[in-house]
DNA sequence: GACAATTTAATTGTGTGCAATATAATTTCT
DNA sequence: AGAAATTATATTGCACACAATTAAATTGTC
């Protein structure tokens, strides 16, 4: 083994904090959200749309973090369960607009305890999770920037 | 729409700031490990290969905070690159001990670089992200010891 | 106005995560 | 010792994530 310290030691990974985190969160969300009948990135996506309103997938997934192949299925699931509604866009046919159902509007009420909820779970006092917060969200945004997606990096070649 | 902020806004979720950057962190690690021909979990089962060595795979699960549900297909899929080894325990037959091939340790060497390279990406000073690091951890733990996985908080019944 | 380029979402295929179950080996209890 | 309970891993099924591809609609260009 290793008797000295590395900096490819598993516990000062940055990268696997943030991963074992998510996990162990996601854990602790489970049976609450079990009582919505919603998984973890549901709940995500019902809190988009809560917050903000009617939006295209596109819309969500900039929000999320998500592409396509993530959220139409989860979407399809969202409609199954009658909490949101999937039309095409009339004014430009290749959007989906998605749209909550009263059932849906309905279910905030019962998600409303949970923030309070889960940050008894963390023992953590507000203004520590709102800077813990704070710092995971410029981390995300440094990334992101960092890798662009590719997008544009390389301009289309006239072949 | 809501004009008035509230504890559901999608932005204010400690949950959600962590699903995000840790997905923004695994995509940032992608073009990274796919040089080394890894995803994101298999390089943090290596990382503690490398760091302590053959262990079982319970052992593995409890760092990682994974179980043989998603650690079984994971190993067969190092076991086919050729960077591990999976035995049972001639000791407990039950246990499966998996050890680094040759190959698997010389990977190491080329991992070497990885730290400092997303160390960079983030854009952080080391004290920084060493304190991040730490939060996470806490938290993890915290969230962890809150829901302890169940376990024996319901002692058998005899019947 | 036609046609190429772009945009938007859906589809397909692979690799996780995890609950539930199965299987086999070990330990405990009597 | 033998049955029952426990432990360790594997298997199965479902729901993400995401790359790559597809399909359809819109925009841009000439």
């Amino acid at each position: 083994m290793n008797a000295k310290s590395s900096l490819l030691d598993l516990d000062r990974q940055l990268c696997f904090a943030l991963y074992a985190a998510s996990l162990a969160m996601t854990k602790a969300y489970k049976p609450i959200l079990a009582e919505l009948g919603l998984t973890y990135p549901q709940y995500l996506v019902m809190l988009a749309l809560w917050q903000h309103g009617s939006q295209r997938v596109g819309e969500l997934g900039e929000r999320l973090g998500l592409d396509s192949g993530t959220l139409t299925p989860l979407a399809k699931r969202l409609q199954a369960l009658g909490l949101i509604e999937r039309e095409r866009s009339a004014v430009d046919e290749r959007q989906v607009e998605i749209t909550l159902t009263a059932a849906g509007q309905q279910l905030r009420a019962r998600a409303e305890p949970i923030p309070l909820c889960v940050m008894q779970l963390t023992g953590c006092q507000l203004p520590q999770l709102e800077s813990l917060t704070r710092e995971l969200k410029d981390l995300r945004h440094q990334l992101a920037s960092a890798y662009p997606a590719e997008a544009n990096l390389f301009p289309p070649l006239k072949t």
